[in-house]
DNA sequence: GCCAACGTTGGC
DNA sequence: GCCAACGTTGGC
């Protein structure tokens, strides 16, 4: 089993929202890097556990644990002319360069893990998360860096 | 809203 | 395949 991260803009797609789903499974797609990308379709596994991370927003952090529930799939929001994620490419080939994978809410942090709280834990500082100019919006997670989150936050 | 870092695009 | 221009990300 393996630990990510993976970043929503609150405002678009937050915690509370995955928890209000369906089952509590929301689907994730929209994710436009290949690096991203990469991970999802070749990395992502049932069991996986996601930290549901909020970005661009007045506190980022990680607000709670999610686990993959289907693995990756086609993300037709790219084919979607009215989706904010269409993407022409895609669309022009007939078939998504874009992955989406399901997850399924579960555990709440109590509080969240805030971005500065990480920042200043020196446990974490080697988290990809905080190293300079790193924007990738799905990333993996060390298993110590995760069990040390789990312990203190879970 | 600023801005640095980074990815993508497209002309050559 | 290079690289400049452009767009996006995301913390502050």
């Amino acid at each position: 089993m393996k630990f990510w991260l993976m970043k929503s803009e609150p405002d678009v797609f937050s915690w509370d929202d995955l928890e209000g789903s369906l089952n509590q499974i929301g689907f994730w797609d929209g994710v436009r890097n290949y690096q991203a990308r990469n991970f999802m379709r070749d990395e992502f596994k049932c069991g996986d556990l996601v930290f549901f991370y909020h970005s661009s927003c007045n506190s980022p952090g990680i607000a709670g644990v999610a686990e993959v529930v289907k693995e990756a799939y086609p993300d037709k929001s790219a084919l979607d002319p009215k989706s904010e994620f269409y993407d022409e490419k895609s669309a022009k080939a007939g078939a998504s360069r874009w992955v989406a994978v399901d997850v399924k809410a579960k555990q709440k942090f109590a509080t969240p893990a805030t971005l500065s709280e990480i920042r200043n834990t020196p446990a974490l500082k080697a988290m990809l998360l905080l190293q300079p100019g790193q924007r990738l919006s799905v990333q993996p997670v060390d298993i110590k860096h995760a069990h040390y989150i789990l312990k203190r936050w879970g």
